[in-house]
DNA sequence: TTGATACGTCGGAAATATCCGACGCGTCAA
DNA sequence: TTGACGCGTCGGATATTTCCGACGTATCAA
């Protein structure tokens, strides 16, 4: 009943971990579950969410079901981002002239 | 009792719209309360959240508590998303060249 | 001092998230 | 066909999140 929130499901550290993996290569749920101390149910229901957020992408190969990484929503979250880097760039500056400024004295 | 967890701070929609108010500069909770649909103590609970995820520092003057922000911490969200922009303009890239094959049938 | 204002935080309600065991469905190998 | 495997999903337990009203504290204006 979950809106596909990016936000949302990247602030599971499970699901960051499970893209990461997803970067190397499709894998198959059996396959990231071991990689993990979870059980394999908990690990489907992280890829439903993944899936409703639109990350990743299922490929069904006979009875195994291989999950691929769909980086694009994750320009959503970079945009977001993008309004700050500027202001946070500014504050960088900022600090690096108060301690240019500290090494002086 | 929860971790300062930027990537959690930022999955709350209240959260993420606070941090673009304080771009413009440093706002009390009244009046940053005023802007949404939700009550004082909601705000200053989503506010202890950033706070304890360091996205933003108290000024008290007076009676009053202005909210900076510090955007620093957003640097970790944007290094993680680094370790994707590579592979996501590769995939940007197949995604283009699937369109050019279409577009010359 | 007195009354109003600004704020944090507590207690609790409601919603949501996280996880597991159990079950059912489709697929494979024999 | 039979039995094992891979997977999704349901039911339910527990934890966490989100929100509010109520209260206490500090500050201000008069």
């Amino acid at each position: 009943m979950s809106e596909p929130d990016v936000f949302s499901a990247l602030s599971n550290p499970v699901r960051r971990e499970i893209l990461l993996q997803l970067r190397k290569g499709p894998r198959a749920v059996n396959d990231l579950a071991s990689g993990f101390n979870l059980g394999r149910p908990a690990v489907s229901e992280h890829l439903q969410v993944l899936r409703k957020a639109r990350l990743v992408r299922e490929e069904p190969r006979g009875r195994e079901r291989y999950y691929h990484l769909d980086p694009r929503p994750l320009s959503e979250v970079d945009d977001w981002l993008k309004a700050f880097t500027h202001y946070w760039k500014q504050r960088l500056a900022a600090l690096e002239d108060v301690l240019d400024e500290e090494s002086r004295k």
